[in-house]
DNA sequence: TGTACATCAGTGAACGCGCGTTCACTGATGTAC
DNA sequence: TGTACATCAGTGAACGCGCGTTCACTGATGTAC
């Protein structure tokens, strides 16, 4: 069958979209070719129609991932309130126990500094969440500020990859409640 | 051929190291049972004369790493000194570019979170971690002291996993830098 | 002390399985006339 | 406008491969007598 063209873009985004859902829930090799054709109501035969192997796939969704990311950092207010909802979003417990929907760099970091050609992309994402992070809260201009949002995201990430190893809860609860308190 | 028990000990601690050694190179996934039998100098059929499973060895190997990192921890200076040091040594190029050797929250986090078999093992390394920072740095007894660790920890891992996430080595050592400087 | 036997870690071929990837085929749609 | 054909994303069986795991066998050592 020939399909519009529209359709065929909307279906690429599909399979972006639901890769990169079920990577960030179980890791890269824990999810087939098959298994994303599926959640996006395919067989795995025309998955090489839109992209050239599974690498090819994990870059272009984290790239596509990203994106979603950095808008929805854009989209918050540039304030204090802003930072305070931000953190409090980051190291809430739905986000430690969705890692589907939320950071890419703590549900796959590790994974992604072990493959070469997806580690360019998280580079990129990683230096416009630092920027848009350093510009976008009330930290001050220039090194102070950019210093901040390193040390900022540093622990966060940090936190979320602790907060979801951990199997005593009230452990994994202390350590997002009280970076919180001291990020605050 | 039958082997004294020392020897057969002895084996059995090989595999623990090399496991750990290239589980934290390569990830859970990127390393065979044989590969790592090859690295110990056997094949890879006596392998469950050692572990019942590849789930097993990963849960005993990450506790055997741990017992390692923790005797690191205690042997180091209960001091400010000892603290710089310690930092020091975590954001270090050389701990990034080596991780077989180094920490396994960092190298492994995201991957142990989805095994249930070792995140119990993970759960005791990170309270044990804590606890020995908590009392082992200048900060001061009770809830303060054990604050500074769990943001401290945090903080580290959280770098390590963004710096070797990243290709561009300048933004990479930007990060380690600044964040031990802020950390010291 | 010398001999026969039991033990059991090590060997390496083999197993079933699911993976990433390929491919001959299908058939609804767009296009040429 | 109506018809014939070309297009090409979707289908699903099939491929080779490496994985985790099993197993019949080996043979040096420890033990019983």
């Amino acid at each position: 069958m020939r399909y519009p063209a529209a359709e065929t873009a909307e279906k690429h985004s599909r399979i972006l979209d639901q890769a990169a859902r079920l990577f960030r829930d179980k890791g890269f090799d824990g999810v087939s070719v098959s298994e994303i054709m599926k959640a996006t109501g395919l067989t795995h035969g025309p998955f090489y129609n839109h992209f050239e192997s599974k690498q090819a796939l994990m870059a272009e969704c984290i790239e596509h991932a990203s994106g979603k990311a950095i808008e929805g950092l854009e989209a918050s207010a540039p304030s204090n309130q802003g930072w305070l909802d931000y953190v409090a979003a980051y190291l809430s417990r739905a986000h430690r126990d969705g890692p589907a929907d939320g950071c890419l760099i703590a549900a796959l970091g590790p994974e992604i500094a072990r493959a070469p050609a997806v580690k360019v992309t998280l580079t990129e994402h990683v230096r416009q969440t630092l920027e848009r992070m350093s510009c976008h809260f009330p930290w001050g201009r220039g090194d102070r500020g950019r210093t901040k949002a390193i040390c900022a995201l540093s622990t966060m990430v940090g936190a979320m990859v602790l907060a979801r190893g951990i199997e005593d809860e009230a452990l994994s609860n202390e350590i997002l409640d009280k970076v919180r308190s001291s990020l605050t």
